[in-house]
DNA sequence: CTTATATTTCGAAAATTGTAGAAATATCGA
DNA sequence: TCGATATTTCTACAATTTTCGAAATATAAG
């Protein structure tokens, strides 16, 4: 894990809807979440809350697989553990 | 530690100068850095630099102290573990 | 094929952020 | 007091981000 993509990946989840996107994710686990489900409990538009999660696919921390007609998105929980050991790694003394 | 307050931080640190500033100060340890010294290491203007240096104090994660002309900078460790704790509690599985 | 559902892409406006030159402030030393 | 050093504040501009309506795409069901 290089700075560069720490410093991505912090600065999408930098976001409060963000954030509450990755967490819901997180929650739902093994299942995942469809996006009109995190619509639904987070308030957002449509076309906000698309921006957002491609923004988290862009960073690694949101995958996304389609059955029929609905997107499930899943987190990537490798990913931020990634970033929780650059943290510690290289940001808390050495 | 709050989500709004731990995205702000997140926030703060996912750019790569701030991520950068951070880090100096974090192996500065108890010396610390004056800001002169940051902006040697880092080449950025020094408005640039005060810009983002007080972003992070905004954010709880730097501290400044004058000494004389020089103004001295350092890590508040606690706040970025505080981050670390909240990411590992709310973010890795629940 | 037509309609309904799920989600994205397009396009555009408002807000925020990042940047640095110029001027101002703070402190020291002579 | 005057000049030098350290840093900030002011100001303004460019770039990026955030947001969402409208239109487009994808898939399913009838």
């Amino acid at each position: 894990m290089n700075q560069e993509l720490a410093v991505k990946r912090l600065g999408e989840l930098g976001h409060g809807t963000r954030m509450s996107v990755y967490r819901l994710l997180v929650k739902a686990g093994n299942n995942g979440l469809a996006v009109g489900d995190i619509q639904e409990r987070l308030k957002v538009s449509g076309p906000t809350l698309s921006h957002h999660i491609h923004r988290l696919i862009g960073a690694g921390l949101v995958r996304q697989e389609r059955d029929g007609r609905t997107l499930y998105c899943f987190a990537e929980l490798e990913a931020l553990k990634d970033v929780v050991t650059f943290l510690e790694a290289e940001c808390c003394t050495l």
